[in-house]
RNA sequence: GCGACCAUGGUAUAACGGCUAUUACUCCGGUUUGUGGUACCGGCAAUGAGGGUUCGAUUCCCUCUGGCCGCC
């Protein structure tokens, strides 16, 4: 579909050859330069942060949601308005996810603190702490019933409704219907549901390739345009298990997807193996993204292994909640001992907030909730993790990966 | 001047004479990975002062101090 075009293949100074690569990635809305950080905007908004602010931090990719938009405004009301682009008055390439994830967040993991990203290295089966039997999410062979977050109503997403409505959004890049499972599932669990997937992988692609045949030469009619095509990124499941990674992989890989997502959940010192070989049996000529990712060292050792796009809510939740990141790590910028720091948060950023505005401002806008203080720090974040994966495309280019990798952990992470 | 009422962390409050004095906010920290996140978790911090009754007093009694209300 769109042309995914490789300029620099990862490799050591003994030229040993890693799966990473630079690339650009040529959609209808302009050209993506990967490795490249996704800006997440779950409701079509970036919460915070206006368009034009996106813009002047240099981010290329925006990427909503389809079970926030079904729910509200509603994709009738998107379709109606031209489209995600459009409605949300972003004129660059965007993304939308399928809903599969909140198979997750509203499923296992409602009212628990279970993260996708597991800690507990002492085994992912373990008892669930205050766990209630209130989730939101159930799934079956057919699809996943959802509650609605407003009225609690129900929404049953099928791989098939989940690629009708993400047509209508009219994103460039949009994903299968999956089902994201808790690390803390049984390793049972874990293939059943990856087999699930796979099966709902097919009806995906079944139904995106009747809807892009239907569609060839409609105008429409508020652009006045044709409506451009649209690819459909495939998503690997499998959890920590290696094997299964490899088999889902395989098994999607074979399938003619535009582009894959390596999804579900890991532990921290898994992923990039889980990573890495899932990567090695995908085809090299296609995107691969990574579903919610966005620590500093996971963009590294996730580019190491063959990712070229990643998208993450960490920066600008995080934002809200005062943490920044510095290059010499994260501080949360609402401590009292900023209330008096007239510098920025760092001196040698580009961004917006750094070139306009003191710690001691920003730490008393989010200590008296000014929506201001939640805008300038979400800027900071968002202009530092992309500014961070461009720097890391540069390095790949410059064949000086590994150095800028050790440089910047050392600094960042310190000793840990 | 007389009479009534009140006094608990920084603020606002709870506690029949009986567990380590409740809760919220503030304050000090932490967490956050395809956004149920304006969220969540942890911590510091108090019985106005003095005396009495009692095995035991935030609680009952007295004095003082400080509020507050009513009446000359």
């Amino acid at each position: 579909m769109f042309n995914f075009d490789i300029k620099k293949k990862l490799q050591d100074k003994n030229g040993k050859q890693f799966l990473g690569r630079a690339a650009v990635y040529e959609t209808p809305h302009g050209h993506i330069k990967t490795p490249a950080f996704v800006t997440v905007g779950t409701k079509a908004a970036v919460k915070g942060v206006t368009v034009e602010m996106m813009k002047d931090m240099n981010a290329q990719v925006f990427l909503a949601n389809t079970y926030h938009l079904h729910i509200a405004p509603g994709e009738e009301v998107v379709k109606a308005a031209g489209g995600l682009h459009a409605f949300a008055n972003w004129q660059g390439p965007m993304m939308t996810d399928s809903g599969g994830f909140q198979a997750f967040s509203l499923g296992a993991a409602f009212g628990t603190n279970v993260s996708k990203i597991a800690t507990n290295d002492s085994g992912y089966v373990q008892e669930k702490k205050n766990q209630v039997s209130n989730s939101m999410a159930k799934v079956t062979e057919d699809g996943v019933e959802f509650r609605s977050y407003k009225d609690g109503s129900k929404i049953f997403f099928t791989p098939e409704k989940s690629m009708q409505i993400q047509q209508d959004l009219g994103a460039d890049m949009y994903f299968a219907f999956d089902e994201c499972t808790s690390p803390q599932a049984t390793a049972e669990y874990q293939r059943e549901a990856m087999e699930r997937t796979h099966r709902w992988a097919k009806r995906s692609l079944d139904e995106h390739k009747r809807l892009e045949k239907k569609k060839t030469g409609i105008i429409n009619t508020l652009t006045k345009k044709v409506k451009p095509p649209q690819a459909l990124f495939g998503v690997v499941q499998g959890g920590q298990h290696l094997d299964l990674r490899r088999e889902s992989a395989k098994t999607l890989g074979a399938m003619d997807f535009d582009g894959y997502g390596i999804g579900g959940s890991f532990t921290k010192e898994d992923m990039q193996r889980a990573v890495g070989t899932a990567c090695a049996e995908l085809p090299e000529d296609k995107p691969r993204h990574m579903l919610g990712i966005g620590e500093p060292i996971d963009f590294f050792l996730g580019i190491e292994n063959g990712m070229d796009l990643f998208d993450c809510v960490a920066p600008t939740r995080m934002a809200r909640h005062g943490s920044v990141h510095t290059k010499l790590g994260k501080v949360n910028i609402k401590n009292a001992r900023f209330k008096t720091d007239f510098t920025p948060i760092e001196e040698s950023c580009e961004c917006y907030a750094c070139q306009n505005y003191t710690k001691a401002y920003i730490c008393h806008l989010l200590r008296e909730k000014e929506m201001l203080g939640a805008t300038l720090a979400s800027v900071h974040n968002l202009h530092f993790v992309t500014k961070l994966v461009d720097d890391i495309r540069q390095a790949i280019l410059d064949e000086e990966f590994f150095d800028f990798k050790k440089e910047f952990v050392k600094n960042y992470y310190g000793d840990k």
